[in-house]
DNA sequence: TTTAGCACTCCATATCCCTGAGTGCTAAAG
DNA sequence: CTTTAGCACTCAGGGATATGGAGTGCTAAA
């Protein structure tokens, strides 16, 4: 049996029926919305069809047809059409973005949520550092006969600080010493190196100096650390709720646990490698047993030259894929416009 | 009528069989619990007398008693007994607080997802400071020869910095005389006060310092805004949903809404005067509509000498009070501890 | 190959009934 | 005067049973 175009016509119309009923399609439903000429009998066989070629599937006898994940991975590879987004919603998108003077982290937060408002689904964010982040300078003010604070910028730009309280005073000089031994020894060196060269000094430092350089030098880790780390952040997990396959609770909990602990370990599936920037998992597409019945689809960002961001919109199989890709086509587009702009990457702020 | 003592009795008995069971109580379950020896007929009496004066409702004619809200409040005003935490939620607790090098952010958004989890019920978390927070100092650091990092100490001792970037260049000396002029100018003012001083500066300076000292200014005045604005933060909001009182989507749907929307627009009640330290408030007792069927918990806890948090637990009315009040008195408590231990208040990190 | 027609299936909804828990009242007992 | 046993009454919840309607598959004719 062959998938004929009338065939395609056919699956991609109950796939956009579906979409937009949450209710299984009968032949009725096809005849009238794509418009061939062709009677619901002639319908119902090559339902039938596309039934036992697997693309569609039956809750029970006599129900109308639902789409399996294979349907609906034909219909998002092939069958798809463009959506477009309307002026009110590009508008909304780009306040959302236009908002200079934040942090980072606060733009892609906002993102998350302003996506999730538009597409009303539960969002996912996320960024990461192409390579490994280095220290690039550390400054050390004093502010008090027995504290600094201490300054440490990476090479991505971002700039964090610290105040280190000392058990004794410690006198101009003293603190210019450290710094300079700080920006000598430490600059450049990735998260493990630091640890090497830490240790390495223990041995051969006077106890008191090497206490105080331990201190800024474990914040500079931190910092490190932190900004490998891929947090990932959600936003609108309620959306859920307003979806008929979350209705009963025995499904909505699971999924809303899962997207909320998601929050701290990453758990969430972004692989996407490096030349794709969209990426659909359909259903049983996804490994984790929570996403077993839920589509993620997913785009990627560049944040200045060092850093790449996932944003991901996560939702029943029914899923409208035409409107959620175009939303996050543009946005991971205008994100990417965004932080490409200023010759320095993102760290405009510190965080 | 009186409330007399074997009447307390009675209520108690149904508040403690309903937060457990949350299924309207009859006779004959109170004669069990209650070691009264007294029957069932009595009890009824008894109700129907408790029913009359408001301490308790009848969902239809022939069904058991719920508590009413002002049933609830005596409850925990004068019958709820203490409630003890075993050595394993105790233990819990003093993990999560243990974490000294992080930032207080952190601190009190762990604080919220731990009571969340030993509770069951969502929390929220806020911190605002008790008075006016000022600037306390400037710091300058040169990077490039066209940008450095403004680094601001607030009174509170945060400190939080920014990249600045400029048109042109810039010498040391410029970049030092800029330093005093932020030093001298706009240290010890409060938001507004910086602001006015600012427009005056406009007028009597060149252009283009003005512009420098905006720029910094601006970036000092966000900081103080920020921090004393009253950000609320939320956790374990799928809670919700393990309870009855929420299977219902029509009933869960609203209230999680609100709670997650709470993160940005403090809409939550904090209302918590400088004398008490804890606070319940009960269904109608709370001014908001998506709370009229909820109950609140919370109570303070103080960060240092200038600022003070709230914390709070979220759930029906039919919530098991003494259970929550118990863990959030000594959650609140080894906050206060925490925090009160250094001299300085929380800005160990900056954040 | 398409289509009309028809019998059949099965879900969803409404209806009914029944059971059991719980009440309020009354009258007797303490 | 208070407590208690007894009894009739009420009502929500659940199961069983109809009913309607949407949809299918098949057959036979166009």
């Amino acid at each position: 049996m062959e998938l004929t175009n009338r065939k395609k016509k056919i699956l991609r119309a109950i796939v956009e029926i579906y979409i937009a009923t949450a209710e299984p399609v009968g032949s009725k439903a096809v005849a009238q919305q794509a418009n061939l000429d062709i009677s619901t009998a002639t319908i119902r066989n090559e339902m039938a069809d596309l039934t036992e070629l697997g693309y569609l599937e039956q809750p029970h006898t006599s129900a109308g047809r639902v789409p399996s994940p294979v349907g609906y991975r034909l219909y998002v590879n092939e069958l798809m059409g463009e959506h477009q987004l309307t002026m009110q919603e590009t508008q909304r998108i780009n306040e959302a973005l236009n908002l200079k003077m934040e942090e980072l982290d606060r733009v892609i937060d906002r993102a998350g949520k302003v996506l999730s408002q538009i597409s009303d689904y539960p969002v996912f964010t996320m960024a990461a550092p192409k390579k490994r982040i280095t220290v690039k300078r550390f400054d050390l003010l004093m502010v008090e006969e027995n504290a600094f604070i201490a300054v440490v910028m990476t090479d991505n730009s971002i700039v964090k600080n610290k105040l280190v309280r000392m058990p004794d005073q410690l006198s101009d000089t003293q603190l210019q010493l450290l710094s300079t031994v700080l920006n000598s020894s430490f600059v450049g060196l990735t998260l493990e190196e630091m640890e090497q060269t830490l240790d390495q000094m223990e041995t051969r430092s006077a106890p008191g100096a090497f206490q105080l350089i331990s201190l800024v030098v474990q914040f500079a880790m931190e910092v490190l650390k932190e900004q490998s780390g891929q947090t990932v952040h959600t936003a609108g997990i309620t959306h859920l709720l307003e979806h008929p396959e979350y209705h009963s609770l025995d499904k909505a909990k699971p999924l809303m646990n899962y997207l909320s602990d998601g929050q701290e370990g990453t758990k969430l599936p972004v692989t996407l490698s490096a030349d794709q920037n969209m990426n659909i998992l359909i259903g049983p597409e996804n490994v984790n047993e929570a996403l077993k019945d839920t589509s993620v689809v997913m785009a990627s960002y560049d944040i200045g030259d060092n850093m790449r961001g996932v944003i991901g919109v996560v939702g029943p199989t029914r899923m409208d894929y035409a409107k959620v890709t175009a939303r996050l086509s543009y946005f991971a587009d205008s994100l990417t416009r965004m932080f490409g702009k200023g010759e320095l990457p993102p760290g405009e702020d510190e965080e």
